[in-house]
DNA sequence: TGCATATTCAACCATTTGGTTGACGATCCT
DNA sequence: AGGATCGTCAACCAAATGGTTGAATATGCA
């Protein structure tokens, strides 16, 4: 499995995909599980933990009837060495990470703010 | 301008734009210097240069009939706070940024490699 | 065996994306 | 003023994306 930088990015885009991998943070989940929480079909997040095992951010793995799935923290490492070529990001703020949580699982869009 | 992880990502995902992310690195840049070295329409990368505007991960000022384009690193903070909260990744390695730099602007997909 | 559960497959649909071309407005230069 | 340059706009197109539904496959359970 190859994790490219273009496949990396792609999957992290969509905020279903983001919000599954935060649940994976917790725990390793079934897929109906991970289906649960969304309005969504199930097709459609076996369609997106697909493209994220695509990307290599996450592994699954089939026992029994049930589709295990595992985060994958390493793939996103070329991903973070590209980004922090573009700058020092300070050490990891865990605080600011919650918040970004809470954010991503709200569902809205109001993270951060940037000048333009 | 608001940056948020959609944006970030996905104007992030797409390779054209990554490289020109790479150029302004090393210096701010007008539009149709910026597109010389791609094989696309000047249109094409006009929209690319919008998308990462939109995203705010560049600035662009009109100065006479040139607009000048500014990477704007600070809008990859949160995108690179949220990954963080994934693993702790290695302190900057330059020689690994380096080695994807070259792979990026060599248009190929060969970046780096990952089980699944 | 037979039913229920877990997951994917196939086909389809609307929207978005990344590209094109031709025309246009704005600015510089003579 | 008139021509060349810089960049965007508008309209269009093909392919990719994210979703749906209905059927199929595989496994567990009684």
């Amino acid at each position: 499995m190859v994790a490219n930088l273009d496949t990396v990015f792609s999957a992290l885009a969509d905020p279903t995909r983001r919000a599954i991998l935060a649940m994976l943070l917790e725990d390793d989940m079934a897929v109906t599980d991970v289906a649960e929480p969304f309005q969504i079909s199930l097709t459609a997040i076996s369609k997106h933990l697909g493209i994220l095992a695509e990307a290599g951010l996450i592994s699954r793995e089939k026992r029994g009837r049930v589709i295990w799935c595992k985060l994958e923290p390493d793939a996103m490492r070329s991903a973070s060495v590209w980004m922090q070529g573009f700058g020092q990001f300070e050490p990891v703020d865990l605080d600011a990470f919650e918040r970004f949580l809470e954010g991503e699982l709200a569902g809205d869009g109001t993270e951060a703010e940037n000048q333009d």
